[in-house]
RNA sequence: CGCGGGGUAGAGCAGUCUGGCAGCUCGUUGGGCUCAUAACCCAAAGGUCACCGGUUCAAAUCCGGUCCCCGCAACCA
């Protein structure tokens, strides 16, 4: 990997049939800790985001809602673009899949595939529970019946529909994991992916019937049809850049790195890779994937009451601190938990060894040298290799914890050397233990930059030429 | 026998590929220190490595089986 080359990196777009959920603030963050990592090596870095308003459930919730669907989808877009101040976030694009431009960009995407040969239609039968009123999937069927309604028979019926030749991509698909062991990430996630592709592929529907649901982008040519959303969504990955306009930031930007959910594996690594293998544009360059996060052990849902909201811990402990507690608290690989316990925990954790450290160097050099220190040189290399690998992997646990060694090791040397008592026996002596440990510190902060950017910049405006006291960084909850 | 992941100290995890004293962070307890946000440093306690069996001088790790949890199982965002 080139250090100067352009970098585009991308959430998956969260679908607007409810507030912001914890997830999806641990996904954003993950992909705003990379591009400004990434942005700190001196890249170019596009970020994007954006909301996914296009479908059935949206209509429905709009509908309920006595709403118009694009006034309904505006109002939640704008809930979850707020989710940028709240957690400090560093995107600069965020596309909406009711987007003028995103809209051309499917129906050219479409035309396109269709060209190929990879769009047919076909009849397809749909399963319906009267009991319901509704269509059900395969997955909500108990024995043959709707789960809901186990006394009521099934009703088929056959609807028309456009399909995309999957099936036509299996062998492709296996060649790009193959002969790209680091596509997805982490490993274990490929060979998931790999295995489903090599079960046997079936081609997917894309479109519905618009009499029925009429929220979505028309297909075109045929007015009786949207696209299923799916298919739509999956498009902002490159309409956000201008591809339908043939734009400077598609040509020099794209493929990118996505950041997905573990329930999104298929959607993100396979179809979404067939797809453009259909369009003949290069695939992804990689994706990574985040597990889930329960709370209080327990998987969130309404009914319990334990579904976690974002705004509301960032109110109590601020953004930094939520960052920090979703980076190291959760395995980056896996699925974590929440609970206020812990959240309590390492937030103290954060004022005692951060903040404490900042405050303590601090306050001994204004006491003893007026702030002023030397100029030290320190080598980094082997530290900042170890981060990069961190990095790399996607291994924000790690990395973190890699930092928190420096901080460690920072506070025991302090205990070692004693410079509050060396500076009454050798000034000059103490003098140097204090500037090597306001070097290391800078050193902290900037590796913490990407994790908790507000803290670390503060930090790198206190240990300037001169160091300044100041308030605590992480002021004690009562 | 659908696919994949997981079960290791009170909590969160690493270690498993390649067998060799069971480790890290937090919490708890005891001691030390006084520069600092009752912070920091040192030490200790705490584990049948889910369970059963096998291989081996030696198993958390390899092999066979069982139980439990999670995601996916295709048109569900």
């Amino acid at each position: 990997m080139n250090d100067k080359e352009n970098f585009y990196i991308t959430t998956t777009l969260p679908y607007v049939n409810a507030k912001p959920h914890i997830g999806f603030a641990l996904e954003i963050i993950q992909a705003d800790v990379i591009a400004r990592y990434n942005r700190n090596l001196g890249r170019s870095v596009i970020f994007n985001t954006g909301t996914d308003e296009h479908g059935k459930k949206i209509y429905e919730k709009a509908v309920e809602a006595g709403k118009e669907p694009q006034e309904y989808a505006d109002e939640y877009a704008e809930k979850f673009d707020a989710l940028k101040n709240a957690l400090n976030l560093t995107y600069d694009h965020f596309i909406r899949t009711t987007d003028e431009k995103h809209i051309r960009a499917a129906q050219k995407f479409w035309n396109i595939c269709s060209e190929n040969g990879d769009i047919y239609k076909k009849n397809y039968k749909t399963k319906y529970c009267v009991g319901c009123e509704l269509e059900i999937t395969d997955s909500e069927l108990l024995d043959g019946k709707c789960g809901t309604h186990p006394n009521r028979e099934i009703e088929h019926k056959n609807e028309e529909n456009y399909f995309f030749k999957f099936s036509r991509y299996q062998d492709k698909l296996i060649e790009l994991y193959e002969s790209n062991p680091n596509f997805v990430v982490p490993s274990n996630r490929l060979l998931e992916i790999k295995n489903f592709v090599e079960s046997g592929l079936q081609d997917f529907s894309i479109s519905r019937l618009k009499k029925k649901m009429p929220w979505g982008i028309e297909v075109p040519g045929d007015s009786d049809h949207v696209m299923y959303v799916w298919f739509d969504a999956l498009i902002n990955y490159i309409s956000t850049l201008d591809w339908q306009d043939d734009g400077k930031e598609f040509n020099e930007y794209w493929p990118g790195v996505q950041v997905a959910g573990k329930d999104n594996l298929r959607q993100q690594s396979a179809m979404w890779q067939a797809m453009l293998m259909s369009a003949g544009l290069p695939t992804s360059k990689q994706v990574f994937i985040h597990g889930f996060i329960t709370s209080e052990g327990r998987k969130m849902s309404k009914s319990l009451g334990n579904v976690v909201d974002p705004y509301q811990i960032v109110e109590n402990y601020g953004a930094d601190a939520v960052r920090y507690y979703l980076l190291r608290e959760m395995p980056s690989h896996a699925d974590g938990d929440y609970s206020e316990k812990r959240m309590n925990e390492r937030y103290s954790e954060l004022a005692n060894q951060l903040g404490n450290l900042v405050g303590r160097v601090a306050s001994m050099s204004n006491s003893y040298f007026q702030g002023n220190l030397d100029q030290v040189h320190i080598d980094f290399s082997l530290k900042k290799k170890q981060l990069k690998d961190d990095m790399t992997n996607y291994d924000f646990k790690k990395y973190v914890d890699h930092i928190f060694e420096s901080i460690s090791d920072a506070n025991e040397t302090i205990e070692k050397t004693k410079p509050f008592k060396l500076v009454k026996e050798d000034e000059n002596a103490a003098k140097k233990v204090l500037s090597e440990l306001a070097e290391n510190i800078r050193f902290i902060a900037d590796a913490l930059l990407p994790i908790i950017p507000e803290t670390a910049e503060e930090i790198l405006r206190r240990y300037g030429k001169l160091i300044l006291v100041g308030d605590p960084l992480f002021p004690k909850k009562d």
